[in-house]
RNA sequence: GGUCCCAUCGUCUAGCCUGGCCUAGGACGGAGCCCUCUCAAGGCUUAAACACGGGUUCAAAUCCCGUUGGGACCA
């Protein structure tokens, strides 16, 4: 049994894309369930629209949802020579041949023969002519089989055929000398010995083209897998216009990187009802059969589900690491230094179940971290009033005999007072709550004060009771 | 235009290969109720789908043919 050797096979034209997060994913699941070996390759030979900055942003990308690599990256562009070789190892062997018709030419042609009815293909003019590249202005073309068929039995969609009747003689290198898209692919998948491409539903069409090279070149043909697009909610191709598609803009967005990973799986593989799988889980699990066949709608309502539950279920202090950043991006810098590990853990715990992103968590964080808090003028014309400022007082007097702070002693001495007042919990703790958090809405009153401690509890209601007196 | 792919609730999907257990299950989202110091979380209930038409069969979401509709690629 042959080791299994996939890859991720890029092009550094932009960011990282959410599709192209997924087709990494499914490889790189397969090669780790089979021991197998996961290579990087950056397919950079379109140099007009290829950057650096694109491939720091894939390394980036790859590295936050923590697909890693074992091979690579390797660029294309540092391989061209190995494309030129084999390229004129075809012409050799008479399996390609120079081809010096011009574009124009090719369109005029090709526009002819649609009008007639005809296959708009190559009309295989300088098939036979036995040309030589003189001039240095022709391009290479690959003689395709013309008779039979191509048999592609696809890891997810089955059996495929393809006539080779219809199959177009593929320019392979370029007049300029570079090597095209089908060509160097093959070469590439062929050199690295890869034995599964996995790739995007749209590569379908190509792969009868590219089975021949192999074959010609003597490459054992690998098995193929075409995974099926993601769409936007108007079932058009997922674009900008459907939201975020960088898979950074999601890290910013404060999702978690295995949140991330689950959705995008979930997204076109099912294992039963099972909605929620750890990492070593996915790996176990997977399989080619139950990835679908169709495309599927990319979910953001969804997705924000399960960072919820990855929110709510992952260890708190791996959150809190996350929160970090987050936290001084948004301007608490300080506040984050003045805090211990274990503080903002506690933190991270106290408002969990509310936040289902990062972003939301730094907005319940932000009234635990300093002394005092912030009360709206509005929320505190509305609950900090006179009428119950002599509660309140009373309350912080029961609180200031209690020596140490203790969830439940405070909490009974809380509801004994609401008694005695003859109000209900609610008249009290409203008031509380915004004097404690600045906010009409918060964690359970008293896990509130259990995070801020006896000192800020009774700094935060003392403030409060001024506030309420002056009203 | 040619070739190829695809088709179950609004969305992701189970079931399809190996027909009967499907009065089609789960999840997100929606609606309602419960819990409740607020907001969440949680629990319970509920609406919601086999694209259409033929065939095969005692029986079809499941097999076959066609139609329609989406999509990809080629240039």
């Amino acid at each position: 049994m042959t080791q299994v050797r996939v890859r991720f096979a890029p092009s550094p034209t932009g960011f990282l894309h959410i599709g192209g997060v997924r087709t990494a994913l499914f490889n790189w699941l397969f090669a780790r369930q089979q021991k197998g070996v996961f290579v990087l390759r950056i397919e950079d030979t379109d140099r007009t629209r290829s950057t650096d900055e694109s491939i720091q942003a894939i390394i980036e990308g790859m590295k936050w949802v923590g697909l890693d690599w074992d091979e690579g990256p390797f660029r294309q562009t540092e391989r061209v020579n190995l494309y030129r070789d084999h390229a004129m190892r075809l012409l050799e062997q008479g399996q390609a041949y120079w081809c010096v018709c011009k574009a124009e030419d090719l369109e005029a042609r090709r526009k002819e023969a649609e009008a007639k009815g005809l296959s708009p293909k190559y009309d295989g003019r300088c098939r036979n002519r036995g040309l030589t590249n003189q001039a240095g202005d022709a391009a290479l073309r690959f003689k395709a089989p013309q008779e039979g068929e191509i048999v592609v039995d696809d890891l997810i969609k089955g059996k495929i055929l393809f006539d080779n009747h219809v199959q177009d003689d593929l320019i392979i290198l370029r007049s300029n000398g570079y090597p095209t898209y089908n060509f160097s692919v093959v070469v590439d998948d062929g050199l690295m010995n890869i034995t599964h491409v996995v790739r995007g539903d749209d590569h379908l069409t190509n792969t009868p083209r590219q089975v021949p090279i192999f074959q010609a070149l003597g490459f054992p043909v690998p098995r193929f897998g075409h995974l099926p697009m993601i769409l936007g909610s108007d079932k058009a191709r997922l674009s900008k216009r459907h939201g975020a598609t960088s898979i950074m803009a999601y890290k910013e967005m404060g999702y978690l990187p295995d949140a991330m990973v689950n959705y995008l799986v979930r997204l076109g593989w099912s294992y039963g009802d099972q909605e929620i799988f750890s990492r070593q889980e996915l790996i176990e699990k997977f399989s080619w059969k139950h990835v679908q066949t169709s495309a599927a709608v990319f979910n953001p309502e969804k997705l924000l589900w399960i960072n919820a539950e990855y929110i709510k279920s992952s260890p708190p202090t791996r959150v809190a690491q996350a929160l970090v950043p987050l936290l001084e991006g948004a301007g608490l810098r300080d506040e984050v230094r003045s805090i211990s590990d274990d503080g903002l853990t506690q933190l991270v715990v106290l408002v969990k179940e509310r936040a289902k992103t990062l972003v939301e968590m730094v907005d319940w964080v932000r009234p635990y971290l300093g002394q005092s808090v912030a009360v709206e003028e509005e929320v505190a014309r509305k609950f900090l009033t006179p009428a119950v400022a002599p509660t309140l007082s009373k309350l912080l007097a029961r609180f200031e005999a209690l020596p140490a702070f203790s969830k439940q002693q405070w909490e009974e001495v809380f509801k004994q007072l609401v008694e005695e007042e003859g109000i209900k919990m609610g008249q009290l703790a409203q008031p509380v709550r915004v004097a404690l958090t600045g906010r009409t809405a918060s964690p359970g009153l008293f896990e509130v004060m259990e995070v801020l401690g006896r000192n800020r509890t009774l700094f935060r209601l003392r403030q409060g009771i001024e506030r309420a007196s002056r009203m």
